[in-house]
DNA sequence: TATGAATGAGAATTCATTCAT
DNA sequence: AATGAATGAATTCTCATTCAT
């Protein structure tokens, strides 16, 4: 129905080709890794036939690396959200939500993150792309602890090394759960509730 | 006929052919992923006909599975004697001892590690099998934790917890340096030094 | 509606639409050869929509015999022009003249020529039209030498031989300047003082 | 020895495969040129499997400059054993008989040399070894000129354009019946005889 | 009339796998 | 037991051509 013969809307078909080819094709490639994502079936699930794909995109190559350009530029956006947002709270309630926000992140885009991981780092501009993705993540992770630091919240530590510190643990989580059959750790609200009592007071008694 | 110099003797090539072919089969599947391998390309590697290769495992899919269940067996080997080495020397400095073999093994098996993690994950079977790697890790560092805490060295947390804090960090580390372009933590020594600190007490002032 | 100023004007620029389709095709198909010749190649260089091509020819084989067709008849007309012209004067003179105007004739079109040759071959319709070219050619030129000999300028040879030596020498000439990396004789001026030479007065001592 | 059963005989079926595509492509190739010679028709023709000739030349293109390599080595072969025959004979008899054989040459060739002309050109390796077929050719028609004029039997004129304008009536007497519908020259033999009186006695009374 | 978008029919090429020796 | 030769099934990609506006 919809956007049609005139009607007067405002979002015309123009690009909804485009776009939903590299939705399928993210959604394809993510799951069956570049090489087992044909352009049939993405062509399929875009609902478009296989040689719209080339003339809108010219080889597969140049499909994967705008699915990934796109996908990395949302994904960066949503990221900029749930990291901007809680920097006053007080500093355990903080990294605490920051920590669920952030694993939820994670985990909606996981299988994305594995495809980058293996197949992005094949292509250059991929991965320079791509490591943008994980140092942008930890600047502002970074910028948080600095800024805590220097309002005598916590002590001076390398905040570098703080930020890849709660990074390393939230990835990791998501990555397991995404990777492994077994569950080490079952339950994420008690989890980062734990983690953050370790992170904060160390181990020793 | 050709190579046999004389019938009767024990033949200890026998199966040579088989391993050269599972350690030629490995390097390629890590370098190039599961389709990008071709049989050509690993029967060369390995010096052998690439009908050999099917003589031996008929199918490429047989391989791989053979190439996974050697190298994780290997791999487990390896590693318990890296868990074990340490464990009754004073609590930082094993932690640090720990550290630093972890992340050199992780290191040397990283493209194999990030194989599995997109290969492995398709086949249930091989999923399993990996999912015991990390079970197997990580039991060992929730076991070290575990007596610790019962020695009264540390507090009373959860020691899986423990163990999967202190795995997200190296393996994090291990992951970063090989698959971005850009390392945000340099130099393993001083970070680990630094992390073993923040890991024991925490981050408060 | 775009470009059309006001609709009812004359609309000058009527055909010349299909003329610049024309004129690149024939550039297009005389570098590329019919199959790399691509209608969407012809399309960019005439400036027009792909579909122009098709709307004003119908099919891409059609389009050929137009380029041929138009081709073949202005340069019989530019071949009248050059064959006309000397009749009258020396006959060592015109045939020197003759030659060097002949050979620029052919220089300046011989990637048509040559595509001609090739693919001109395969239709039967566009292989007449080319036979004409060549048959008119060698028409003209006998009847100038018929002319000669009529006069008792030159001996009682068979002009149609005369007329065919003629022209091999001079499109041979061009063919391999064209066709070869190597000039076997480099200058025009002075070969065709040596070649009207021999042409005359034979190589017997 | 070697390959086989029984039966003894000589010629094995080695490299029969290679050969027999070698000769199918040549054939397709002259025939239809390049593009609209696909592997496929190659495939049947030869008698094997499509995929067999990439196993044997990798690319369409590989197997192109094999084609001309071969065609073009047995063809210089053939031409000397052309060139060399009638040295000694009447200068007169020598050039009938060798414009006799050598259109024959051409004859036999011409499909494959226009083939060459224009498909050739294209890439610069056969390029230059078709330069050489031409050179070659005239080298020989050269040294023949240049004996003769030093034994006082022709004028001292340059041999070079001897052999070109001699090479220049043959090779377009053979190209111009191949390409065109209509022969303007009909007789091979009484064009010989008359051409062969031009070229030695001039046209002048 | 002109065109941007879409497509069906092949094309070359790659690859795992089987056959015959 | 081992291998050189051969192949069927897929896959990316190209191209002329049609459709809808």
């Amino acid at each position: 129905m919809g956007e049609s013969v005139s009607e007067g809307l405002i979002q015309p078909d123009k690009d909804k080709v485009k776009e939903r080819i590299l939705n399928a094709a993210m959604l394809i490639f993510a799951k069956n890794g570049y090489h087992r994502a044909t352009t049939i079936k993405i062509a399929k699930k875009a609902g478009v036939n296989e040689v719209t794909i080339f003339r809108k995109f010219k080889t597969k190559e140049n499909l994967l690396n705008a699915v990934i350009r796109k996908n990395l530029n949302e994904t960066l956006n949503t990221l900029d959200l749930i990291l901007c947002k809680e920097k006053n709270a007080d500093i355990e309630i903080c990294i605490k939500t920051l920590g669920i926000n952030l694993k939820q992140f994670f985990d909606d885009r996981m299988e994305f993150i594995l495809f980058m991981i293996t197949e992005g780092r094949k292509t250059p501009e991929t991965r320079i792309l791509f490591t943008q993705f994980q140092f942008k993540m930890l600047e502002h992770l970074k910028d948080y602890f600095q800024e805590q630091i220097n309002l005598g919240k916590i002590r001076r530590i390398n905040p570098d090394l703080l930020a890849f510190t709660l990074f390393s643990f939230i990835f990791n989580k998501s990555i397991s759960e995404e990777v492994f059959e077994h569950k080490f750790l079952p339950d994420d609200l008690n989890s980062f509730e734990e983690y953050t009592n370790i992170f904060m007071n160390g181990i020793l008694p």
